[in-house]
DNA sequence: GCCTGTTTAGGCTTTC
DNA sequence: GAAAGCCTAAACAGGC
């Protein structure tokens, strides 16, 4: 009997080792041929990857350095993942170098050691990933992503750092230290990409240069965004401008502009007044301002939105340029302010933005709540109420907007991912602040109905405000013995990564294929098979964190969002994945690793 | 001398 | 193939 059971023990046991060995071959087998697939097609000239150094190699004459040097001890411990220190003395995760070793350990494990532990986006790499991509001969696989170029253009960057700034200027320094701050790669050869800087400034017209005021002398003048280049990246998304903005003459002072307006100041002497009130300016989130699903004709309309949720460049600048008047940000309520507001050429919407700004006033001291007797909360209460009616109908056209969501692929022009349209996200995104707002005002919660206004949801993953939201995310430990650096907070690059990879997927017209959901080498999984919410209006509207994995998933959903392959490239893809996962967006929410 | 800003030129890639 | 967008290099001027 024990013999019996013995032996059927060890049947069983094989039988079970065999299956372990099968599926791990499939999966293997699945991977090997989902990357021989992705690195079939050669990398274009033009993707910027090409253009960053080999590890090992000593690139463009620079002199070889021990940072290069630990660079190649982790190359050959196979990190091809994320989990290099970026610069000795810079405040990243793993940064110090005596963590080099485990940072190379690390990448056999990045789910668990990785300051991207928990994305879902294969960020990892398993070893025998590692091995395999080191057998092609091409070095330029073998780099590191913390240190591979970043898929912005100048233009991009400048324009997300301007975009950051609170001033929404910056000088030409401060746009220096933004980059190299976020970006590693630019911490090297700034001899080279600050001239493209400079070049770019100079050469677009998008940016204009700002005097500085006389109370604030110093080197260089300050560099702002054109007003009507606001929807160069037309959703957020800076990979690739659509269409190079051209200015018939040098920013002069337009019709409408009045005096003290950012307009105004363009090459005159005299400062416009966020110099010298710095905390002045709020902003409509910057990945609202371009978005245009809205019929085009709605220029002409009587604008029905809530506030931040303007459909054309001119009601942005028209709400930003108001607020940027009377809004004082910071400090107490200042009603006289209003008054400062009043325009000689007035918009349609104007009242509305005075609604807005009526309420934003009154709520935009957090330090000093306002009490529901206040005359401040009285008149909070009143513009918003005024606002009420406008956003009720403009939620039901968000509704009525909101199940192209689920209409699967498109192939008009302003649906494509490739142009940086992601209707998708925009509608999502602008349906859940609707709701949101909408919520706060049947609440008489002005403090919320402004934030709702105010506040991006689920912003496109490579917009600026993406990836400023994830570095505040995770603040970085610096090491006890590490001095202060000039980069008081280095950016968590996870964004930066992902936009790395949503470059490289092929999504964005530049060539290759999405690469597998893999992560350390096995597929995700998902167990969110619920699909989409059977009623978008409810309360499933959430504002998942940037950084949270529903967020995450997000940005997955649209990197495999196959919108603009041909039904033939969707069949490789799914045969290649061999996951058969429906193309719906919510399919992916909360999708976690597999063990 | 260094930084800032302008301009010109050439080359590459992508799109139409 | 042309046009557009982008990158890189370089020369030059002016200010601090």
């Amino acid at each position: 009997m024990n013999n019996l059971c013995q032996s059927f023990t060890d049947k069983l046991n094989k039988k079970l080792s065999s299956v372990k060995r099968r599926d791990l071959y499939i999966k293997r087998h699945r991977i090997l041929r989902c990357y021989t697939m992705m690195l079939s097609s050669p990398p274009s000239k033009y993707q910027p990857f090409q253009q960053s150094y080999n590890m090992g190699s000593v690139p463009n004459g620079m002199q070889p350095t021990p940072y290069m040097n630990s660079m190649s001890i982790a190359a050959a411990s196979n990190q091809v993942g994320f989990n290099n220190p970026v610069h000795q003395g810079y405040p990243m995760n793993h940064g110090h170098p005596a963590q080099m070793a485990a940072a190379a350990a690390a990448a056999v494990s990045p789910a668990i050691n990785s300051p991207y532990a928990g994305m879902p986006t294969g960020v990892g790499i398993s070893p025998n990933m590692a091995l395999m991509l080191n057998r092609r001969s091409d070095k330029a696989y073998r780099r590191n992503y913390t240190h591979a170029k970043p898929p912005y253009s100048y233009i991009s960057l400048i324009t997300m750092a301007l975009q950051s700034s609170q001033n929404k200027m910056m000088t030409l320094s401060e746009i220096y230290n933004w980059i190299m701050d976020l970006f590693p790669f630019y911490r090297q050869n700034q001899q080279r990409w600050q001239n493209s800087i400079r070049h770019s400034l100079s050469f677009n017209d998008c940016f204009v240069k700002v005097p500085r005021s006389a109370d604030k002398p110093g080197k260089g003048s300050y560099w702002s965004l054109h007003p009507d280049a606001g929807n160069m990246f037309e959703n957020g998304c800076y990979l690739r401008r659509q269409k190079r903005f051209k200015s018939d003459k040098k920013m002069k002072s337009s019709p409408n502009a009045e005096p003290g307006s950012p307009a105004d100041h363009i090459g005159s002497s005299s400062p416009p007044p966020s110099l010298s009130n710095p905390g002045s300016v709020s902003s409509i989130p910057h990945d609202m301002q371009g978005s245009n699903y809205v019929d085009s004709d709605s220029e002409n309309k009587t604008p029905d939105i809530a506030p931040g949720m303007s459909s054309t460049p001119q009601d942005i600048r028209y709400n930003q340029a108001d607020i940027n008047q009377g809004l004082p940000m910071s400090g107490s309520v200042q009603n006289e302010n209003i008054e400062a507001s009043s325009y000689s050429n007035r918009m349609p919407n104007q009242e509305h933005s005075e609604n807005l700004l009526n309420v934003q006033q009154s709520v935009s001291n957090h330090d000093a709540p306002i009490s529901a007797d206040s005359p401040a909360s009285s008149n909070a209460m009143s513009g918003l109420h005024t606002l009420t009616s406008v956003n009720e109908k403009n939620i039901e056209n968000q509704q009525s907007n909101l199940p192209r969501l689920h209409q699967g692929t498109s192939q008009h022009p302003e649906n494509r991912i490739g142009g940086h349209q992601d209707p998708h996200h925009d509608l999502y995104s602008q349906y859940a602040q609707a709701t949101a707002y909408a919520a706060a005002v049947q609440q008489h919660n002005p403090f919320a109905a402004v934030a709702a206004a105010h506040h991006t949801f689920a912003p496109h993953p490579f917009s600026i405000s993406s990836l400023m939201n994830v570095a505040e995310a995770q603040p970085q430990q610096q090491h006890p013995n590490q001095q202060q650096q000039s980069y008081p907070q280095a950016k968590d690059l996870r964004a930066y990564h992902e936009a790395v990879q949503y470059y490289n997927s092929g999504m964005n017209g530049f060539g290759g294929l999405v690469p597998p959901p893999i992560n350390d080498g096995m597929p995700l999984h998902c167990p969110n098979t619920t699909g989409p919410p059977e009623n978008p209006g409810s309360s499933a509207v959430s504002t998942p964190s940037p950084s949270s994995t529903s967020s995450l998933s997000q940005y997955t959903t649209a990197v495999h969002y196959p919108l603009q392959h041909s039904d033939q490239q969707q069949n490789d893809l799914r045969n290649v994945q061999n996951l058969d996962r429906p193309e719906d967006p919510a399919y992916y929410q909360g999708c976690v690793q597999a063990n």
